[in-house]
DNA sequence: AGCAGACCGGAACGATCCGTTCCACTGTTA
DNA sequence: TAACAGTGGAACGGATCGTTCCGGTCTGCT
């Protein structure tokens, strides 16, 4: 990872370029490993990834550090998808399209299955607050596009991403189809309609989902 | 309260009280325990139910054989559900009850975690193909209805039930609460309307959530 | 060419966890 | 009071898993 002290460093072959190439292919090992199963022990990840258990162990501390780097990464490109949105004119397409994208990248499975397994840093806690500044902005362009139903809240957005998050088949790309499927179903019921009737029961608050980050028990 | 040998049986009262008692106590627990957590050791669960290890074992011959049992109660509930739906006369109240009934029970959320954890009796197999058959009886009233947007198929109802399976906050009756209102939205996406656009994808087909049964691994 | 060290695979270790067994104890029944 | 069904919970043995460690390979520099 450092580059030999004042030398070119643009091309990187060799040793150099598998040791690149495997921080990607672990990483993305380890999202698949362990949004099958979070428990999943971390030589699972190795064999998954093809590389011993060094090559883990030398990029990351230990397992709740891989697991954190993991979910901030996703927490990350949360955000970055929300600030595409908001450069999209169109509301509603702004909206509907930022939540596509986040159920396609799989990030709230990411962050639901792996929370409490790891005690967050100080940057993710204001990146996760950054994230829901964003996303509320997407939700009231949206609702002023007037396509929302009058009663649903910003935090109905959590229970729609957890919703198709937990729609999963073997198949990566068919869980896509079957989301964006379920996703559609969603987006039309949040829509206004003159017939609907009010949703029951006390809307979704806001730090009702923040549970899952208190310590573990 | 002596009970006559052979006799009657009705008020059972004294430690057979208690044992009768810590049947329903014990399932009840598990219940909750492997809702929470599917792996959850089995002790958790004793210690939930406040009773002892052996009270577990007294009972079933071993952790799997708990889960199956578990598991297959979750599955009668759900015919029996299924049943009392077909009883009623009109045919979308029969669809949208059987569906929030299903929901409250919380039973897909256990078939769903609990599967793979155990080998399926032969009896589970014919029970589950029952649920099936009425759940395509349930759903084809409602289509006949009209009431139905003409692209979603009997399959979705299964997409509808991990979705809300999904919600979940510490409070059961919370819990419930948000389900039932996610419930409505997607009731209201599967309803028919004029400007709707077709959902994207081909829809879930017969098999696709069989895998979850195959032998783990 | 030769060497130092980055990088790696995977065996080995130690700790923890968990399913199951076992036994002493307590009320109940006969 | 004897026999026993029912129970709590300690204890055991096996499995699992995170982490360490060592021997080997390839690279880049001298």
């Amino acid at each position: 990872m450092p580059t030999p002290p004042g030398k070119t460093d643009a091309p990187l072959a060799g040793r150099r370029a598998q040791a690149a190439r495997n921080n990607e292919v672990i990483l993305e090992a380890a999202r698949a490993v362990f949004l099958d199963d979070p428990k999943a022990p971390i030589a699972a990840v190795a064999e998954r990834a093809g590389v011993g258990i060094s090559a883990l162990y030398r990029r990351y501390a230990g397992k709740e550090d891989l697991l954190r780097q993991l979910c901030h990464d996703g927490l990350r490109r949360y955000v970055a998808e929300a600030e595409a949105a908001l450069a999209e004119p169109d509301d509603w397409a702004a909206f509907s399209g930022f939540l596509a994208r986040v159920v396609d990248a799989d990030v709230h499975s990411l962050t639901v299955h792996l929370a409490g397994t790891f005690t967050p840093t100080e940057e993710m806690g204001r990146d996760a607050m950054r994230a829901n500044g964003l996303a509320t902005a997407i939700f009231d362009r949206a609702r002023a596009s007037g396509r929302l139903r009058s009663d649903v809240v910003v935090q109905d957005l959590g229970l729609v991403l957890e919703s198709c998050a937990a729609i999963r088949v073997p198949d990566p790309d068919r869980t896509r189809q079957l989301r964006r499927r379920q996703l559609a179903v969603l987006l039309d019921g949040l829509t206004a309609r003159d017939d609907a009737e009010p949703l029951p029961g006390p809307p979704p608050a806001a730090g009702e989902f923040d549970w899952r980050w208190r310590p573990r028990k």
